[in-house]
RNA sequence: CGGGGCAUAGUGAAACGGCUAUCACGAGUCUUUUGGGAAGAUUUAUUCUGAGUUCGAAUCUCAGUGCCCCGACCA
């Protein structure tokens, strides 16, 4: 993509109003937009980090069996009253309609599986989609970390028993540590014990440690799993540790046995009688994007891992006005779009070297190519990764190498 | 939902109750520039909304709305 096509502008300065530093610099880097507290437009480059992560997100829950669906966000009354939840607060409820929006869709896909689970032999089943969800927050905060608009992947597994159960729960945690490894996170993100309901003691959060974030939780050097402050005891339940380390985090997933919490509302029964018993998974997918921004992120703007950045390749000339200079950089560009890279390539005439540099910095990308006067008298261009304090001059005829060994 | 703060151009700021609301960046046009946010010329506003006080309100008062932060809440 060229970037004197791309609608957004960078901003020097941060918004006043946004203080979170995933805010500020998506906002200052053109990813999104604020429309409301907890309400964000996406922009070209946001969207595409939306996409990258969704796709990360597929493939790992496809890998697990999972299958993909799409519920709607419109759910009547009806299905709420059947739990209990229809009086939840944070529901939006549409004025004078039996209708409130999704947040959370066990009270919609309980009923709908009914009519196609229908014998042990149905069973275990995992389903999920990738959706946005709504919740009426007392109070959005922190930029992408806690809106009252945002997209989960929530996945919901069936199961005859509870063997069956912790089996794909012991599976589904492997895939989320792979979304996270995936998402430049994973070490930062611990397997965290939190209140887990009726059905089980705790239930598991993955939680990603970062000043912004908004609980607290203690991280057990003994056996590495951290336990959320709501049930924090005496000992570490995993090694029986008593030494913590505290640290604020956020939460970017979450894995919940809800045995036959949901199942017995609805009557979903295999053929032996039996209610079904379910799990439930989600990961905040935008969530993930302000998380990322959040903890990679350094002083001169954003920095994203290559399987979640918009373009692995920020292009930038420098010519001056010079056409040849000009026309080489098209060319590079060509070539690298040729390969399959995703390149943004900033061409704009009206930039000065300086402007250049600093929007690459704050956009993120992994890898920076540039193309001047100075690189070609050499045959080269100067390719640098985003975090590497010094550049190098490589050759042209090298350039796809170079560029695939650095992304 | 309790407490605190803020609201002026696309963004960031300035303006004692008194001159045509000022400056920087961005954006538009022109000229000159150019390896880390260039220079000059020129253009760019319903001062959040409503009411009030006053000869006169961006500025003071009241109400509302929005946003940020702290807390409570967070299947």
């Amino acid at each position: 993509m060229k970037q004197s096509q791309l609608f957004t502008k960078t901003l020097k300065d941060a918004p006043k109003d946004e203080k979170s530093a995933n805010a500020q610099l998506l906002i200052r880097a053109g990813f999104v937009d604020k429309l409301a507290s907890g309400v964000y437009d996406y922009l070209p480059l946001g969207l595409r980090v939306k996409k990258k992560i969704e796709e990360i997100v597929r493939e790992e829950m496809n890998n697990i069996g999972g299958q993909e669906i799409l519920m709607p966000s419109l759910t009547p009354k009806e299905n709420w009253e059947k739990t209990g939840r229809w009086t939840v607060e944070e529901m939006y409820k549409i004025k004078d309609e039996e209708m409130g929006l999704g947040w959370t869709h066990e009270e919609i896909i309980t009923p709908m599986i009914m009519r196609h689970i229908l014998s042990p032999k149905d069973l275990p089943k995992y389903v999920y989609q990738i959706q946005t969800k709504f919740r009426n927050e007392p109070r959005a905060k922190s930029g992408l970390l806690r809106c009252r608009e945002f997209a989960m992947k929530d996945l919901y597994s069936f199961h005859s028993d509870e063997k069956q159960l912790d089996d794909y729960y012991e599976k589904v945690k492997q895939a989320y540590f792979n979304i996270f490894e995936k998402c430049g996170i994973r070490n930062e993100t611990f397997l965290t014990l939190a209140s887990g309901g009726t059905f089980s003691e705790y239930s598991h959060e993955f939680q990603t440690i970062t000043p912004a974030g908004e609980d607290t939780i203690y991280i057990c050097p003994g056996c590495g799993i951290a336990i959320n402050k709501e049930v924090k005891k005496e000992k570490c339940p995993g090694c029986g540790g008593i030494k913590f380390r505290e640290e604020k985090a956020i939460e970017v997933g979450n894995i919940f046995k809800l045995g036959s919490r949901y199942s017995e509302p609805f009557g979903l029964k295999n053929e032996n009688g039996d209610f079904v018993i379910m799990g439930c998974y989600g990961i905040g997918i935008t969530r993930l994007i302000g998380t990322i921004a959040e903890v990679l992120s350094d002083t001169k703007g954003l920095v994203w891992p290559a399987p979640v950045a918009p373009f692995a390749v920020h292009l930038i000339e420098l010519s001056m006005g010079d056409v040849e200079v000009k026309e080489k950089a098209e060319e590079i560009y060509r070539i690298l779009q040729n390969a399959n890279f995703e390149v943004i390539y900033d061409d704009r005439d009206d930039k000065t070297a300086g402007e250049k540099f600093n929007d690459c910095d704050l956009m993120g990308m992994p890898l920076r190519v540039v193309v001047s006067k100075k690189t070609l008298e050499k045959d080269s261009v100067e390719i640098k990764k985003r975090q590497a304090d010094l550049s190098q001059l490589i050759k042209i005829a090298d350039i796809l190498s170079n560029v695939q060994k650095s992304i």
